[in-house]
DNA sequence: TACCAAATATTACTATTGTCACATGCACGT
DNA sequence: ACGTGCATGTGACAATAGTAATATTTGGTA
């Protein structure tokens, strides 16, 4: 693979978008490229970490599975997210596990390369640091979520989440499973599907084939801000 | 004050423990020494985030309060911890309030001051990506509390995370009100009290004079880890 | 010591949401 | 076209946890 290429994949979606030449090759020299088809789990929880991969394509579920078997889905990660940098940082094990959704490529970069890297070009380590803190963000404002709001407007949040800037028609990124945004959500499949035909009756959203839309986006931002 | 002084602080408690002498001069040096007392905000939800705090003494209470009201304990921080460096990295605003809960001095370094440092020490960066790594894992595992488990086995993880390691009589490092344990655990003051009755009556808490203290630690873990 | 405010305890009731059971529908391969 | 399997739709019911209302205790202070 090439630098020009890696640049082209990046430059467009992520923070790595104004890595120098010389970053990306170095990214490239030291990195494997990895292939996985829709299933394969690209991290497992419970592995010591030992690597960072960089999304090349395709899209990914990052889930944890807690000691009672309940699956939380924490992210759904697309092509230039860094994916299980936590692990490579702090030593510790991976806390949560990364699937393919659909087949998907990534760069592997091993911890010795990956400190290498960070040393060499410094700018990284701030680039990385700006990416953990947005996923710091993030995580917040699920707990934030989670916790303040009843089921109706944390779906909205969910899709909202979930929502293209400049949709064209409201589509999702990702068209996952009523089961699959349950699993987002943190509620069951029956409520989301209730939850989904009352907004289908009022318009907010259209459910067709299986594939959520938002039809009234405004609609939708006001009911996750709702007082309950 | 001397960069002994502040060896001596964050010595026994953080990640900064490992600075060698002239990083911590240079904090020194470009920081101000902060000094807050009971309820007082050092940090402020919805301000522009142009500072870092390092806390040298006291308890501060991290919380978001959501567009309804309703208030997120996202943390309680002691001496040594960072805080704030979220903002200052992504140049977003505070999307969380930071509270003394007593007497608290902190150490306030700006942007352009973090800037310069980080740039003269490179194991700087490492050090705050270590500490913002572990963040990550503790909200994901927020996340996977909050969702996965019943009210029991979450209050019982929110009262081991309050527990000091080595703890003499199972005491807390901090003794919450039963209201501001309900904020931190997302649960409502009564439920935790007849929670917290209930656990009383088994001699797995000891509730005296409004502190709580973990008599069976063991146990407590396993109620974590049930299956609702 | 006596009072006041705040924190805690306890009861009854409500409600949101999950669970279970089952029906329907849709897509894909033979 | 037909059946198999998975995703979706829907009703009845159960349960967990919140709310409200009201004691009771505690701790600080005049």
């Amino acid at each position: 693979m090439k630098a020009e290429q890696l640049a082209g994949i990046l430059a467009e979606h992520s923070l790595f978008a104004d890595c120098d030449e010389a970053e990306l090759a170095d990214l490239i020299l030291r990195g494997h490229f990895m292939q996985y088809k829709k299933g394969d789990e690209l991290i497992m929880q419970g592995d010591p970490g030992n690597s960072l991969l960089i999304l090349l394509s395709g899209n990914a579920r990052t889930s944890m599975i807690a000691s009672n078997g309940y699956e939380v889905v924490l992210d759904y990660a697309e092509a230039g997210q860094v994916l299980g940098e936590i692990a490579l940082l702090d030593g510790g094990e991976r806390t949560a596990s990364v699937t393919a959704i659909e087949p998907t490529s990534a760069l592997s970069i091993t911890r010795e390369a990956f400190e290498e890297i960070l040393a060499k070009h410094k700018n990284m380590a701030l680039r990385l640091l700006k990416v953990m803190a947005s996923r710091i963000r993030m995580a917040n404002s699920m707990i934030e979520g989670d916790r303040a709001y009843t089921s109706g407007p944390r779906l909205a949040r969910y899709l909202l989440r979930l929502s293209v800037v400049g949709a064209e028609e409201g589509r999702l990124k990702l068209d996952l499973s009523q089961s699959e945004l349950g699993n987002f959500a943190g509620m069951s499949r029956e409520h989301i599907n209730r939850q989904l035909s009352s907004w289908s009756e009022s318009g907010i959203v259209a459910v067709e084939s299986g594939k959520v839309r938002i039809m009234d986006h405004a609609m939708l931002s006001h009911i996750a801000e709702a007082d309950s």
